[in-house]
DNA sequence: AGAAAGATGAACGGTTTG
DNA sequence: CAAACCGTTCATCTTTCT
């Protein structure tokens, strides 16, 4: 915008040169190539491991489970040797004090299996050397110094100690949160673009799953849960994020009690605006962990039974104004007799749903619906409790709806769509299968939730916004948008299903947009210079959106609800990686 | 005809919270 | 204790490809 390098003497100018000085002598420094910007992760470590270890057998269990940590098949494997397959917290000990004293080449080269560089390992063998004394100290004192304290809110943000302690060092003592990111930021925009470096010593920002940086912040993220564990035992101040009750995050058009202001964290500011969704019944733990991800950021939870007449509890971290909110109108039908009238008629009075339950990805089958009725049909009138009993349990577990005497069925497709504020027919067509939509539908957002805490975006920008959408699904985000009357300009949408992209661009289509809408089938493509090439072409986005996948997270699934590392959640940290970048490379621009 | 790919239906607990 | 939960996997049936 304000851009302009004429030698004026602002304060600018000043800001500018000093950067750029201490860009170049960064540049000087043994920054070791493969730094970049590291989050921990699910995938690479882990499936090492399951191509390696063998089936079956308890012991094998376990030994994934420890190689999933980050540490090496061997030295798991003699570590429970030595400590019995019963006693995991002293397995885990002797793992760690084997990975700070055994830093054997063989283990060098199971770690760097692929594309890291020749000065990895002196990166690797300095941060475990730092983050040694770094909890020895820790363990003799018991608190940490304000430096400490720093180093750890930075490591907890992706970035790794090294650079983070360079960062502290240029930034000096009293420097925020705020001022430490950018300046690492800026070093990696500045190393990332230096043209006198060949290609490939550049550091890849978008290099989230290096193998050997993934088991470096396994480690260190270790010793953060001890060293939490060991705090909770202290003081019984119990930091978990809880969920509120009523579940109306700052507010619901339709309840009272709203809030009408709140301070962000500094680093939190845009731009851009951001918006993250993710389900709000995580296991324990995971709301923390996105929070002081994304900035520190308060969580928003909200059920969208206040806005439909369907329950669907999420958390929202987002950085938008929360005051003139308004909801899409008209109101949807907030009842299930409202939004699905030809049930009345069969609804029986010993049936009290106001409400149907969280719409999902599957539906009850028609053999149970069909072994309901005939319980019911052995009985004129009102069946007894028990049988009652039986029938709600099911009802709730599967939303089943009344479609004739004794005779319950799943919602239809189109009923869903209804539900969540899509217009009829949005996921049919296209060679999509009825199964696939209930699918896409059930990973969806609400769309009238999502449009009440975007609304707000109406006024900032009246002219329409950019958007970038990451996971996109069926596009919840780009409709609620439109339905809100804000024009999209250009929408970069990230979404992995092809019918999923099919939908939203036979959407795009369909609702006469003006703007451009890009396709991009994974996140991974995503890089710093696809990103910085994009908001070089259009001058940055004015929102980013997504919700990554919950289904490790979510609590209908029985077979890998393993938290943010599970193999699909783990991409929350390519949303952070993502929104980071652009968060860094605008500010660099402007 | 037979293989391959796709669609459908049914069985599968556990964690978290109030 | 009840109640809720953006799910996975496997067998079987159906459709499509060779």
């Amino acid at each position: 915008m304000d851009g302009n390098p004429s030698g004026e003497e602002s304060d600018n100018i000043d800001w500018d040169t000093e950067d750029e000085l201490e860009i170049q002598e960064i540049q000087n420094l043994p920054l070791s190539s493969s730094s970049s910007l590291t989050v921990p992760g699910g995938g690479a470590i882990a499936g090492a491991g399951e191509a390696s270890s063998s089936a079956g057998s308890s012991n094998s269990k376990l030994i994934h489970h420890f190689v999933g940590m980050g540490f090496s098949e061997k030295i798991v494997a003699k570590a429970i040797e030595e400590n019995g397959e019963g006693n995991t917290e002293s397995i885990l000990e002797t793992l760690l004090t084997y990975s700070a004293l055994e830093n054997s080449p063989q283990q060098q080269q199971h770690v760097d299996s692929d594309h890291c560089s020749s000065e990895y390992d002196e990166t690797f063998l300095d941060d475990l050397s730092d983050m040694d004394s770094w909890s020895e100290n820790e363990e003799n004192e018991n608190s940490l110094s304000n430096k400490d304290k720093t180093l750890l809110s930075l490591a907890n943000m992706g970035y790794t100690v090294e650079e983070a302690s360079i960062a502290m060092d240029r930034c000096g003592p009293d420097a925020s949160l705020a001022e430490l990111t950018d300046f690492i930021c800026a070093a990696q925009m500045a190393k990332a673009a230096d043209p006198y470096l060949p290609d490939e010593n550049k550091p890849k920002l978008n290099n989230i799953y290096d193998n050997g940086r993934q088991k470096k912040r396994k480690l260190y993220e270790y010793e953060l849960w001890k060293r939490k564990k060991q705090r909770r035992h202290l003081d019984e101040d119990d930091e978990t994020i809880r969920l509120p009750k009523p579940m109306i995050g700052f507010g619901v058009p339709t309840e009272p009690g709203q809030v009408h202001s709140r301070t962000l964290p500094e680093a939190a500011i845009g731009p851009p605006f951001f918006y993250y969704e993710n389900v709000a019944l995580t296991p324990k733990g995971v709301w923390n962990t996105i929070s002081r991800f994304l900035y520190d950021i308060e969580p928003e939870f909200v059920d969208s039974k206040y806005f439909c007449a369907a329950a669907r509890k999420r958390g929202y971290v987002h950085n938008l104004p929360i005051q003139n909110r308004f909801p899409i109108l008209p109101i949807p039908p907030r009842t299930i007799h409202e939004a699905l009238p030809l049930t009345r008629k069969w609804w029986p009075s010993w049936d009290e749903r106001i409400k149907l339950n969280c719409l999902q990805t599957c539906i009850g089958s028609a053999k149970l619906t069909e072994r309901i009725r005939k319980a019911l049909e052995d009985w004129d009138g009102e069946p007894p409790l028990k049988v009652q009993k039986y029938v709600l349990d099911e009802c709730r577990k599967w939303n089943l709806v009344w479609v004739g005497r004794n005779k319950l069925a799943p919602l239809e497709p189109d009923e869903v769509e209804m539900l969540l504020g899509f217009p009829k027919n949005h996921t049919r067509g296209g060679g999509i299968s009825r199964t696939d939509r209930y699918k896409s539908l059930g990973n969806s957002f609400q769309v009238d939730t999502v449009a009440y805490h975007l609304s707000v975006l109406k006024d900032l920008f009246p002219g329409g916004i950019n958007l970038l959408s990451l996971f996109s699904g069926i596009g919840g985000a780009e409709v609620a948008l439109h339905r809100l009357g804000i024009p999209l300009k250009n929408v970069v949408s990230v979404e992995i299903s092809e019918v999923n992209r099919n939908i939203v661009r036979s959407w795009w289509e369909q609702t006469n947009q003006r703007g451009n809408l890009i396709d991009i089938a994974d996140v991974q493509q995503l890089n710093g210079d696809r990103l910085e090439q994009l908001i070089n072409s259009f001058g940055g986005f004015d929102l980013v959106i997504g919700g990554s996948p919950c289904n490790n997270l979510a609590g209908s699934n029985r077979v890998s609800r393993d938290g943010l590392e599970g193999k699909d959640s783990a991409l929350f940290y390519d949303y952070f990686r993502i929104l980071d970048l652009v968060k860094c490379i605008m500010g660099k621009q402007q």
